[in-house]
RNA sequence: GGGCCGGUAGCUCAGGGGUAGAGCACGUGACUUUUAAUCAUGUGGUCGCGGGUUCGAUUCCCGCCCGGCUCACCA
């Protein structure tokens, strides 16, 4: 990629915050002189991949992409799966958790597949869903296996140096144990020859001129085992400096529970001759009531939440945005994260300067490359309207409404538009209607929609919105509806219309009656009293 | 207790050394009957408190108050 010197001068002073991570890395590079550059994401397969982790890998290809500005060296994102860590406890969303029973504290990737399929074990299965949830984006990685990587002896020599600095790597962690751990701690965790679980047993000796170390085994006798090739890892804190100083890792971010960590895994990184990669934290997430967001809870908003209600660039903007405050993921932010999203691409184009393109969210969330903006300015919290008053779960019927007000608009025009229409059904279906409370009519009102009814019914499918909204007036200029008009004539009061909402659609308000019979047609409408006469929509919402 | 973040309109938030901003809500008006996915227009703020720097601070610095999260057991 060639960069403009111009835009490069830009990236050079922007002050997104992608820049300023981008500039500390390209400092660390000018200083060590090395040729390439490495960002690292990590995953824990003992779940499946989630918000956070599309937040993670998001936001690292920004920093990347923005490293991309300044410098011509080759870069590299890497995602590396901890999968040899140990399964700990049965997740809750597999479905027969006896079968898991035998295999707990074993690694991840010789636990049996609890859901089936073409996978070698429980690890490789959640591998698979992370590389598919990535690739549904279309992030550019390279996938990292623990597993394979300790198999494949990649990390054999740091892991003989460990044990040459193993008491200096003890000297780091047991101040920050407690008493009880600091008994037992090792940092080298054995794979046990016999029952395969990974062992958290403190070390009788450790050797580093035969790479191994010594511990009682399961049964109780002693074991001497060599560390490299996979029989062996390291625990969590040590593991992460090690994997740094391996690989040579130039950033990594992180959330803030890794904040007071962050150090120590550092030091271990350069105990073991490496340089600590950069670092960002970022803050959690809180649902609606400030609450932090956890699996467990349920409570906040789901990746595959979002994208029922909304695009995947939406989602991309809320991560660009803000990644160091505790932001509040519920559904209100949807609409409003859709919105600005199509704000910031409009106005990208406009935009004659580096400097303010730099600025501008598309640009990091598209790499530098945000698409053309799409005509028209129909907001999606208007169609979420829409689709309300609109009464409506079809997206033609959406089209009609708008292609009333804005001809120039179609689906094939405007594909993106068509996208919002359809999630603004979804959000109606699922938000909107359920809250929807119909009332019961009582005897004059049900005589006057049983009128109206037989008055629609005489009309011709497909007449003027104007023809049908005069024989709605005329059907409702009766008891008590009536009011006097400023010229003296009888007029209809909103009570009539109010009483339409109320039994027919189950809002408040709603649209014009007779654009609304128009575009719902004069049948159905004829349909929809007769089920509000029989008592079913009132009877529908109370049960 | 350590660390991070926040406190700006009724609500949700943006902004940022020089007349204080948006959306929603609310008020008013228009659209050949009062209906609103419409348009126009208006109301509304001691920018948490105290000090400092400055010609000038809501903005920068220091201190405090309040709120949230996070670490201290486990990865």
């Amino acid at each position: 990629m060639t960069v403009s010197p111009a835009l490069r001068a830009a990236a050079l002073e922007s002050k997104a915050w992608p820049f300023e991570e981008a500039r500390k890395i390209l400092k660390r590079v000018e200083k060590s002189g090395k040729k390439n550059v490495l960002f690292e994401t990590g995953y824990g397969p003992s779940g499946l991949p989630h918000i956070g982790t599309f937040g993670e890998v998001a936001r690292t290809t920004m920093v990347r992409r923005a490293f991309e500005m300044m410098s011509d060296l080759p870069t590299r994102l890497l995602c590396f799966s901890d999968d040899m860590d140990g399964m700990r406890k049965i997740p809750d969303s597999v479905p027969d958790k006896s079968f898991l029973e035998p295999h707990l504290q074993r690694p991840l990737t010789v636990v049996p597949n609890p859901f089936g399929g073409n996978y070698e074990s429980f690890g490789h299965h959640n591998n698979a869903m992370l590389r598919r949830f990535l690739d549904t984006f279309g992030f550019d990685y390279e996938f990292a296996s623990a597993t394979e990587y300790y198999k494949a002896g990649r990390f054999d020599e740091v892991l003989v140096r460990a044990l040459e600095k193993y008491d200096d790597i003890m000297a780091v962690m047991l101040p920050t144990l407690g008493e009880e751990r600091q008994a037992t701690y090792s940092p080298f965790l054995p794979i046990s020859p016999i029952s395969g679980r990974v062992l958290y047993v403190p070390l009788k000796d450790v050797n580093p001129k035969q790479g191994t170390i010594t511990f009682a085994d399961e049964d109780g006798t002693d074991v001497t085992l060599d560390v490299r090739g996979g029989r062996t890892k390291l625990q969590w804190k040590p593991d992460f400096g090690m994997r740094w100083a391996a690989l040579d890792v130039d950033f990594e971010m992180f959330g803030k529970d890794h904040q007071t960590n962050a150090p120590l895994y550092d030091r271990i990184c350069e105990i073991l001759g490496g340089k600590a990669p950069e670092h960002y934290v970022y803050e959690l997430f809180l649902d609606d009531k400030g609450q932090k967001i956890s699996k467990s809870k349920g409570n906040g908003l789901t990746i595959d939440e979002w994208l029922t209600y909304a695009d995947t660039e939406s989602l991309a903007l809320y991560m660009y945005n803000k990644p160091r405050e505790a932001k509040k993921l519920y559904f209100d932010v949807i609409p409003r994260a859709v919105d600005e999203y199509a704000q910031f691409l409009a106005a990208y184009p406009k935009q004659a300067d580096a400097k303010d393109r730099l600025m501008n969210p598309v640009w990091h969330i598209h790499g530098g490359k945000p698409p053309a903006p799409e005509s028209g300015n129909v907001t999606f919290a208007l169609l979420l309207n829409l689709a309300t008053v609109a009464n409506t779960e079809d997206k033609a019927v959406m089209w009609a409404f708008l292609q009333r007000y804005m001809p120039e608009l179609s689906p094939a025009t405007h594909p993106r538009l068509d996208k919002l229409v359809g999630f603004a059904i979804r959000y109606f279906q699922d938000f909107v209607k359920p809250a929807k409370t119909y009332r019961r009519a009582d005897e004059g009102e049900a005589r006057a929609l049983s009128d109206l009814a037989d008055a629609l019914g005489a009309l011709p499918e497909g007449s003027l919105p104007e023809d049908i909204q005069k024989v709605v007036y005329d059907i409702g200029r009766r008891e008590p509806f009536t009011t006097t008009q400023k010229d003296g004539s009888v007029g209809v009061a909103q009570t009539w219309f109010n009483l339409l909402y109320q039994v027919l659609l189950g809002e408040e308000r709603g649209p014009r009656f007779g654009s609304f019979v128009a575009l719902y047609g004069i049948g159905n409408t004829r349909e929809l009293i007769a089920k509000a006469l029989r008592g079913e929509l009132a009877a529908k919402a109370e049960s």
